[in-house]
DNA sequence: CGGTGTCATGACATCGGTGTCATAAGAACT
DNA sequence: AGTTCTTATGACACCGATGTCATGACACCG
């Protein structure tokens, strides 16, 4: 490969002329540009960023650690969500930047991140982004400095900056929306506690509930077990009876996320409840592909995975990481799944 | 930022000790070792692998381009298919070597790659691969011919070495398993011939006829065109009314890819036609969360996604390189959406 | 016409490592 | 005891770029 050397020699300049040629420092003259750039055309030269990053102290580097190339929830069923978003938001605003992206995948395997991250040190990264596939605390290996660090979708307990979704927010929206909609009873079958968002979405229920001065029954809250995919159809079967057995059954269904939704629309087709007619559903996480393919389509609250990567590279490239957590909200979409109780009991007047 | 001089100042030793140190390239006593060890780890040492790989000539790093992070296909409704498996399969290997991968990502603009492989040449990768989201030829920019190029999905005239998924051999796979179950008329809605996938699945197509000793008939193949995705319904249904009128209407219909399978069965859920009791259907890719979630599942062909990432890794991290197209089969992924056209009868024949 | 400023360019040192070669101290051998 | 070999270590140049400073050629100005 050809050094600046050789382009100096074949343009008969020195290598500092090829420099400035390159970089547009110091003034250089047409004919002497020209032939410089003639000579750079015709050896082919690419400059080295390595070369240059030693002087300079800057690789024009971001390290990105993920694990959602490897655990791409399509794949690998036990995972989350299509925490893949969180990259493209990344990528998108990087991809604008002049820093170029250095992904690694920890292949699921945590274990992998100080190896992966002593890595990027090597490489000199300028940023480290740490993304995970849910929301929950992380302990970061030691990192210099002088590295500024964004986490997504995590925190940890130096006060990292981080990026996090606003579970509370949202599933108050959700539930606020719901109880506008003349719903009074609301199931909530929830995620395992030990998940932070499920905590999180737990308190915005409650919240919604107190200002929409509804009584809170814990009848209604179910916590579902996702340790286990296959035996979920039965837990939420359970769920379901114990739910409908109540003396005022709820009319609308809130599930920890939209996959629980999808194999509670299974397990209602079987027991010939029909949604939304007679059962509301909602989900959380808008997770795309199946709230829109569902039939009917799920209601449900968005996840910014795509919104928090934007904020996250944004930090990070205007160098002014937010000291405390940021929250980004998600929208609530508002599809089929879910009918205002005023219609239901209009309709059951009808019949 | 420490320096290899720093420790060596700190350890009372020479720079180059410290890097026998760390490469444990020539003798070093055990006492001079542990001191400079500890001045290391005192110092937080991390060695530059710009300054290193200036010498050594070698960067550690492999480039890869790809649309897949953000032309996701659950975001953007026109993509393809999840491409984003070769990325997997590509850092399933790459995480295992030394080298680091760069990613680089065209957010879907062809336009953006000659300036994102000249970065990659900048930074002296020594491998380059370049996806592309669905079968296709491509014209690849100029790159040094030191840096050892795969493409993945896509092929060029210059014959550069590339990893393809075998539609043809796919498309007849299916076919024949097909004909086997006793299925003799079969539609084809195929996707635009200008796809070089169509192409390949037609004449796979063909060929399991010809196996099977059944005649082609053309009134079976109907090209459907996904340009707008909105119209898709109203082609589809005016296919199957073509189909089904024909004196001997199909028994099973393969569709160009599982997404137009998504759409048939809404179709035929509005004309009131059973999948698989009164129309087989089976698609192509394999669109994992798409065939495993419809009811009923999609028996559709594997777009080996992953396994090519694998292949295209592994032959930069080899260095043998195949010349010809390396061809990657794709196996038949046997669904409840069709059924034995025996099984068919016999039911019919017990009403 | 000499002094000053600008323009174009080059010499040289430097960034942080590593390859080459030299060298000093013992150990081993004659 | 003198020679040779090994072991442990350092001096120094070099990789490919860029920052600093110097220099020569003109142009401009009073």
């Amino acid at each position: 490969m050809a050094t600046i050397y050789d382009v100096a020699k074949a343009a008969g300049v020195s290598p500092k002329t090829v420099s400035r040629v390159m970089n547009g420092d110091g003034p250089v003259s047409p004919a002497t540009r020209s032939s410089v750039r003639k000579a750079m055309s015709v050896l082919g030269y690419v400059p080295s960023s390595a070369a240059r990053s030693i002087k300079s102290r800057k690789s024009g580097l971001v390290g990105l650690i993920t694990g959602a190339i490897s655990l791409n929830p399509a794949t690998s069923r036990p995972a989350g969500l299509p925490d893949i978003f969180i990259v493209q938001g990344i990528q998108e605003v990087m991809g604008k930047s002049r820093a170029t992206l250095l992904i690694a995948d920890t292949g699921g395997d945590a274990d992998q991140v100080p190896a992966l991250a002593r890595t990027f040190e090597e490489h000199r990264v300028e940023g480290l982004i740490y993304v995970t596939d849910h929301h929950q605390e992380v302990v970061l290996p030691p990192i210099a400095p002088s590295t500024k660090v964004v986490l997504v979708n995590c925190f940890d307990r130096q006060g990292t900056p981080c990026i996090l979704p606003d579970d509370r927010q949202g599933q108050f929206d959700l539930v606020s929306r719901l109880t506008a909609e003349g719903h009074e009873r609301i199931g909530f079958l929830t995620l395992p506690a030990d998940l932070v968002a499920a905590r999180l979405r737990h308190e915005g229920y409650v919240l919604a509930l107190v200002e929409a001065d509804l009584d809170y029954d814990p009848n209604l809250v179910i916590p579902i077990d996702t340790a286990d995919p296959d035996a979920e159809p039965e837990l939420l079967r359970a769920a379901i009876y114990r739910l409908m057995a109540l003396p005022e059954p709820p009319s609308v269904i809130c599930c920890g996320n939209d996959r629980l939704a999808v194999v509670l629309y299974g397990v209602l087709r079987e027991m010939g409840i029909s949604i939304p007619d007679e059962l509301s559903i909602a989900g959380y996480d808008n997770y795309q592909s199946l709230a829109e393919t569902l039939y009917p389509t799920l209601t449900t609250v968005e996840l910014p995975y795509r919104a928090m990567g934007v904020a996250a590279a944004n930090a990070l490239l205007s160098g002014d990481a937010p000291s405390s957590p940021s929250l980004i909200q998600g929208a609530v979409f508002w599809r089929q799944s879910v009918k205002s109780f005023y219609a239901e009991k209009s309709i059951g007047r009808m019949k």
